[in-house]
DNA sequence: TTTTATACTGTATAAATATATAGTATTTTT
DNA sequence: AAAAATACTATATATTTATACAGTATAAAA
């Protein structure tokens, strides 16, 4: 796949959150407000260069007509495995790379950018125990309640994620750990 | 839940295939014009009926606002699990339900309306084994290579589904079976 | 029996939307 | 050095689309 540019990767953004929060993909007109264009045409020649490297198709002569071609293969994609390491960040560099999986894209409702080893029994009150694999979707775009991988600054967990007027607040499945709250 | 009448269920299906189809909602003409309608009218007003069953939601003001709300609880939906019987046809009655297990609707793409457990070695090919659940989507909406429960007289069983002109070609996805060709 | 819901046709229109054209400027590729 | 791609502003417009209003008819609920 050709590599988007910081504006087109925004605009892809833009349209993967507009799907997932409203249902339907944004007008030309909204993709600008998003992004703060002043022009429709700003958002526009970004959609035809998406289109051209293939990443979305544009229905002509309809609104809205905007859909992500994601299914990249028929017989299922290969994503990584990355082991829960205790410290430090979780990248998709081949060191942390534990194997590969072929899973069916289309069983998850989101793109799965990779999967996460779980390591302790933090999790066990939801039903996910050790050495489960769990489907991580990166995205800037999420909903109070949502479960989230956590990374501070000597530790990566799953908490549930929400907001809150301005505080991010984080809560662990294990009661025996306290809510974290963050200004932000 | 309240019921939908035939006729609401038509326009449902109808914004769910255009969304499995072309990845936006239809709009009012589109539906007119895949049930026959002559009036954008008759969409309008069983688009607010099913609105008022709390079934879907409407955007106001902006093309193709619809949006099918199926996260029916927070928590995870249950969903009924039936055993994939030899012969007959499995329905949703009780007698036929095996157990309910508890699944986040969100892991799915499409609404699980029930799982099948795999009977029989068939399937091992394409890696589905014996007493794996296999989620089932009930809908008229395929594309070529779906994998589909098919009910014939005296067997229910997982294939791969073609459509080639006017007939039907049901592949097996053990080699040692050969193709079913049908006619409409 | 009266009301409410269902199930449409037919017409009209304001607003939403895609999309073309004309520019300017910068960066990347050839 | 020239061409092509990126990244926009600004304006205009034909078309799409939601949505309201006026009817007609039937079935179901109160």
């Amino acid at each position: 796949m050709k590599d988007l540019t910081a504006q087109q990767s925004k605009v892809l953004n833009c349209i993967e959150e507009s799907i997932n929060k409203t249902g339907f993909p944004p007008t030309r007109a909204e993709i600008c407000q998003k992004l703060g264009f002043k022009s429709p045409n700003a958002a526009e020649s970004h959609l035809r260069a998406l289109e051209k490297k293939d990443i979305i198709s544009i229905a002509g002569g309809s609104s809205r007509g905007i859909s992500i071609k994601n299914k990249k293969s028929s017989s299922g994609g290969s994503v990584p495995v990355i082991g829960l390491v205790a410290a430090g960040s979780a990248t998709l560099a081949s060191e942390n790379i534990e194997r590969e999986i072929n899973v069916d894209p289309s069983l998850f409702s989101r793109n799965v950018d990779y999967f996460l080893k779980v390591k302790g029994l933090s999790m066990i009150e939801d039903g996910i125990y050790e050495d489960d694999l769990v489907a991580i979707h990166k995205t800037n775009d999420f909903k109070n309640g949502d479960l989230a991988v956590v990374r501070t600054e000597d530790d990566v967990t799953l908490k549930y994620i929400f907001k809150e007027n301005h505080k991010l607040l984080l809560k662990p499945a294990n009661k025996d750990f306290d809510p974290i709250h963050i200004d932000l």
